[in-house]
DNA sequence: ATTATTTATGAAAACGTTTTCATATAATTA
DNA sequence: TAATTATATGAAAACGTTTTCATAAATAAT
């Protein structure tokens, strides 16, 4: 395909020379600007459909500097989570003529720092972030916000104000509600399984653990507390140390679902009985937890909830372009769903 | 953030003024041009870094015709296959300093119609495609291929030629394989639940099963073979069909892993016990088939060496854009997994 | 020392739009 | 009818690069 003639595309000057107008009033033509008469407009129409014009975004959003363009960078789209936001956000941002370019940072920061270099290169009007688990410094931003690009954060937050939207879920809420139905359902010995205390995620979710448990006075055990990489090997080493003990927990919360999943298959291959043994609880409502055997107990967090109220602020933001648009962080409420393993 | 006043951006202009120097030079330097002493070179990258400047990709793009973007369009992100493809190519392309629009046609046609348009306009170096099941014009891809941009089909994949470069499973085989699984391991009265044959996917794998039937003899009962959307609610209703019956099934060979899941689901419901009464063999490897209890036999069809030979072939014709790269079509081979639900 | 070649730089055009400013025509008002 | 206003269009500049062409400076060849 690549050797066969390169067809020349038509430009805005092909309908003007066509029609004998101006390229000025094609392009206002094609842009419904309100100074031209709807004859011209639809002559206009016509022949551009005719000669297969489409519009170059380049020179368009050069001279105009709006790209009707919006990054995204995430750190895997595979993640359940992620992937229901960002289709949300796809189609919302579609509906009003914008696209969207999504990246992952593969949970890198350096890579994380490369694509928002390259996403402020295409200068696109507005960027959405769901940080690294490591990010702390978050000063790569700073070049789309001085640009005047608002940025939105969601799920993972930086933990300090940066002049950005934020949009996050009640994770405080979530831990306390998770650990506080582990305790109604009999668990007195609790252990929880958390992700690094680097990202707002896990201090959140963790601050609520132990807000439920002194709330019964239940002692804390900063043993039995984990904070390490969210992964399947670490689930199962954390649940390896857990169970060499003399006493062992009959209930586990973990800060999200393939842990959970990690710890349930763990907790059978060493003949435990879910839930009669220990009960346990998961994050986010992963596919996969309604489908294993016991099913698990976890939280959901709405991703489409985060993805609809991305859209709603954003597309604000760009219309008001001038307006203050300065918001307190915005919560997504969670909610518990009770299933077999609790 | 967004009243607050917008710092103006760095040009090549403003490097030049600083340097003494003229915007050409300033631009080879940036371009790594052979005709620049070194001096000079490390003058304006030293200066370029003070300044924060940032290349502008819109007016790059537009003198040198060059965006080094490409497109994807894919039905959805959150399928598994897909999106580990994705991840595959976003980042061997961004190794070759290429960028990824991602775009989601929700299996809609409209939209991945207006989606090529759209990414046209953006003027990608080229476009990566898995079609909508109910693609079967195709004449959108029409635009970028006289235009010399070069597209790529995988998966889901035009029957016809196009001029662009297909990249597909092995589902004759996939199928085959499947099906000769369920016959080796003992059953007899094999029933099938596909999907439309408008999509190149289940023509093939359909054909696979049936060429196995044929092979071992078995005759192959037209009202247990099911061509239907590869929903969760059409597997139920296909299978509430084939159980209602005297002769009821003893293996199924479902198109995708959702449906075994279904499947297998239902059988559980109405007290079948699989393996025992009836086996059941998936498509893709779904991550949800090996937690399952039983976990389900599928057909592995390698998403990460689709993403790897995708980039390869595209990087390779992008660097020679006029060798003849008319290739016949790719084919990744599968692989059975052998489950518990066999 | 003169000419030819290589190396490094600059001036200016070009990419395809949008937008400002000016102006011609049509419609309205005095 | 003349003056005013509203409507519709065009000319030309602008956006920030890259690239062609020309040329100056440095080096090599005669």
């Amino acid at each position: 395909m690549a050797n066969e003639k390169k067809v020349q595309q038509n430009t805005i000057l092909d309908i003007a020379e066509a029609l004998k107008l101006s390229p000025a009033t094609i392009s206002r033509a094609l842009n419904n600007h309100p100074h031209v008469k709807e004859k011209t407009k639809s002559d206009v129409l016509k022949m551009a459909a005719q000669l297969g014009y489409r519009r170059n975004n380049m020179a368009s959003g050069l001279r105009s500097n709006k790209t009707y363009t919006v990054g995204l960078i995430v750190p895997r789209i595979s993640m359940f989570f992620h992937a229901e936001v960002i289709t949300t956000i796809q189609n919302g941002l579609h509906k009003h003529g914008y696209n969207l370019i999504i990246c992952q940072s593969n949970d890198s920061v350096t890579m994380e720092k490369e694509l928002t270099e390259i996403l402020f290169s295409s200068r696109v009007d507005a960027l959405i972030a769901a940080c690294t688990l490591f990010t702390t410094d978050f000063s790569h931003f700073d070049k789309l916000l001085e640009n005047g690009t608002p940025v939105y954060f969601y799920d993972r937050v930086p933990l300090h104000d940066l002049g950005a939207t934020i949009i996050k879920g009640d994770d405080f809420r979530g831990g306390y509600m998770a650990t506080s139905h582990l305790i109604e359902t009999g668990c007195r010995k609790i252990a929880h399984i958390s992700g690094p205390l680097t990202s707002n995620l896990y201090q959140n979710r963790s601050s609520g653990f132990i807000k439920a448990m002194e709330q019964h006075q239940i002692p804390v055990n900063e043993d039995w507390i984990f904070h390490q990489e969210l992964t399947q090997n670490n689930a199962r080493e954390a649940m390896r140390k857990l169970f060499e003990g003399d006493i062992v927990p009959d209930g586990i919360f973990t800060d999200n679902d393939s842990s959970a999943i990690a710890a349930l298959e763990y907790a059978k291959e060493i003949g435990l009985n879910v839930p009669v043994d220990l009960k346990i609880v998961g994050y986010s409502n992963d596919p996969r937890t309604s489908i294993i055997n016991p099913s698990i107990t976890t939280v959901e967090q709405f991703p489409a909830d985060f993805g609809k109220k991305i859209v709603e602020v954003l597309i604000d933001s760009l219309k008001n372009p001038n307006e203050i648009t300065k918001t307190a962080p915005i919560i997504i409420p969670i909610q518990l769903i009770r299933r077999m393993s609790t």
